[in-house]
DNA sequence: CCACACACGTGAACC
DNA sequence: TGGTTCACGTGTGTG
């Protein structure tokens, strides 16, 4: 016991707690120097000792990022991090291919679940606008949008329009400063029923204007 | 400073003299202590040569698993290899949301679904059109589009436009009966650089014309 | 010379 | 009980 440790080396400890039991201790001690009480001290000993523990840290760093992990041992943390970096290797092979060959109507996921869409829009325009919706007809509608010109804040409302069921007939969008105003012709999809108010709702709030302001036909 | 200590010399003769010789090539024999000369060696000394091979071994195909390896040494391996694990997991979540989104299309289409989901998807817009690139200044490109007017594909156009890491500053689109040009100004998003012949043959590519310049019908 | 990285053999702890 | 895993200190090579 009571190796005579200079520094703390704690993520050694952390390792050792959750590997082994502390209890390594104890050196072997062959040492045969002819000093009396004096132990040769290597000089890599601490730097050693530094490296031990950053390599554990490493391992087990890289053992927690690992989300199927078999044991808690050295070689099941390499081998399951390699199954795993094959696996997602080949996970985002499938997926560019699948999105690669078949360009559907992908979104980036704004369109999915009503409470995902009114929460999620943090990041899409977020600021005073407005929107006008007009009815051309049982399924056609003109939108006005005013916005503040964002980055990627067009191509947002392309999709949100998209993944509400509507289809882009027609647009012209200028973005000036800070500001953006498009118009949008769109048209139902096949099947696809969405009440003006609800439409209008949602626009208003992904542009992020607070409240209503103006629906005609 | 201990500058003076026979490393060579005596630390070197007391392995030897603890360890047998040379060290490498020791057969698993279980000596006994009592000997007078020879020296006892540890039970798992094989297997610990083995297990070490192994991690090492386990080490080495993990970094030729890595594309980016900065150093070739244990820490840099681990180092990159979590890096890596991290990006692919990035890459992963991104590719996902970005493809998760429009369950539309395929859902109508189920009748007859698994040949025309691996059918149709290959080509998006699947029509002969007409691109143009024009480079207005070093990160900004006047695009002018001519292809089949289908549904959704002013969308996807957006789409692709976006995810090649281009800004849409203005854009004008107009549809009519089976055609659809659209005029983007588009503007490189920080960062990102691509040429204009990648960015033409990409849409090229997309829209569905095999050779530039030309509209075919 | 020194900092760093590595492999080695060993005792100990755990099934 | 062995078989397996681990941390340790050390010698050595490289820059």
């Amino acid at each position: 016991m009571a190796t005579d440790y200079p520094e703390s080396s704690n993520a050694m400890d952390f390792v050792n707690t959750v590997l082994d039991i502390g209890g390594d201790e104890d050196y072997p001690e062959p040492m045969l120097m002819d000093m009396p009480e004096m132990r040769y001290k290597s000089k890599n000993l601490e730097a050693e000792r530094r490296r031990r523990s950053k390599l554990n840290s490493k391992l087990f760093s890289l053992r927690s990022l690992v989300p199927n992990i078999t044991k808690m041992s050295k070689e099941s943390t390499l081998t399951d991090a390699i199954d795993y970096i094959k696996q997602l290797q080949k996970e985002v092979l499938e997926l560019q291919t699948e999105l690669l060959s078949m360009p559907d109507e992908e979104v980036e996921k704004q369109g999915s679940a009503s409470s995902i869409n009114t929460m999620t829009p943090p990041d899409a325009i977020h600021c005073q606008g407005k929107v006008e919706v007009s009815s051309m007809d049982h399924n056609k509608f003109l939108l006005k949008i005013t916005c503040e010109n964002k980055r990627g804040g067009f191509s947002k409302l392309v999709e949100v329009i998209n993944t509400m069921g509507f289809e882009v007939t027609n647009v012209s969008s200028v973005a000036f400063s800070y500001v953006s105003q498009s118009v949008f012709f769109i048209e139902a999809k096949d099947g696809v029923l969405v009440p003006m108010h609800e439409l209008k709702e949602f626009l208003s709030a992904f542009v992020g204007v607070s409240e209503d302001t103006t629906i005609r036909n």
